[in-house]
DNA sequence: ATGACGTCCTGCCTGC
DNA sequence: TGCAGGCAGGACGTCA
């Protein structure tokens, strides 16, 4: 599942790739990952549009086209997108294919069918419902220590859905959530007011290892994730919460549990992690 | 306003 | 062995 250090991976795979090409033409295989506007006016209007850069917000990847044109792409669950040559055999899932004006493809893969793509022009970008609310980038200067004790402050509810909230901070997903809190020391079920701040401040620190660690390593593959090159990334290796149950804690041996919380599977050590 | 839950979707895993 | 059913999960809509 593409969090922000995979995302982060696949446009840098791409960036050097797509770089001043043009998107000659769109193959829509499954209409509904077209998200806006339709996907008649999408093949349309992307036909032709050079790609001037590549960027990332949060888990959306971002083509900034010439014409103040942006295509904005969340992959979700189990997207991918592949640099590859046409005579390359289309993968299984394979529900969008840009040609490119270098003859080479760009081609959308998803089994599960949740990502979505938008083409927008710069204001209507600022206005779309999943990417206007979202929270600050964790590895950016202005995301401190202090910023966050701040806002951990004004909310309520227990962390671990609250980390998961984009509009809280953009990025994480349920990977890199829990390996932070792991790192941290806290618990996934702590009420967001009782966290000292101290604890704020570990969780700060723990959510910028993992994710700088994350896009060293070129993200993380648990299953589907491969970069715009179709090669898997490395940081699994180095996962010591997300999945481990009944593995023993790096820290203290005790064995990682996992437990629900808030409809998603959390992995912690009962030890470290205390509540 | 906020939190909880259902929805989308396919492949894999479990249990019978 | 084969099949049915449950599970996984990010974001968003709906409901309380």
């Amino acid at each position: 599942m593409p969090e922000l250090p995979e995302v982060e991976t696949i446009v840098r795979s791409l960036q050097p790739r797509l770089t001043g090409l043009n998107f000659v033409e769109a193959l829509v295989t499954l209409p509904k990952v077209i998200r806006t506007p339709g996907a008649d006016d999408f093949k349309e209007k992307i036909s032709g549009k050079k790609i001037i850069t590549i960027s990332r917000r949060g888990k959306y990847l971002l083509f900034h086209l010439n014409e103040k044109l942006n295509l904005l792409v969340h992959l979700r669950m189990t997207g991918s997108l592949v640099y590859c040559s046409p005579e390359e055999a289309v993968a299984k899932h394979t529900h969008l294919i840009f040609s490119l004006s270098n003859g080479y493809q760009l081609r959308y893969t998803d089994m599960r069918q949740f990502g979505r793509f938008s083409l927008l022009p710069n204001q209507a970008l600022h206005e779309l419902a999943g990417y206007k609310d979202l929270g600050p980038e964790p590895l950016e200067a202005n995301f401190t220590a202090a910023y966050l004790k701040k806002e951990l402050q004004r909310r309520r509810g227990r962390l671990k859905p609250l980390l998961l909230d984009q509009t809280f901070i953009a990025g994480l997903g349920n990977i890199y959530t829990d390996e932070a809190l792991h790192r941290a020391k806290i618990n996934p079920e702590r009420q967001v007011s009782t966290l000292t701040p101290e604890e704020a401040t570990a969780l700060h620190q723990a959510i910028g290892e993992v994710l700088r660690e994350g896009i060293a390593n070129r993200g993380t593959t648990v299953r589907d994730f491969i970069d715009g090159n179709g090669q898997p990334g490395g940081f699994q290796m180095f996962l010591r919460a997300y999945g481990k149950e009944g593995r023993p804690c790096h820290y203290c041996g005790a064995n990682i549990v996992r437990k629900k919380i808030g409809g998603r599977s959390s992995y912690f050590c009962p030890a470290c992690q205390k509540n």
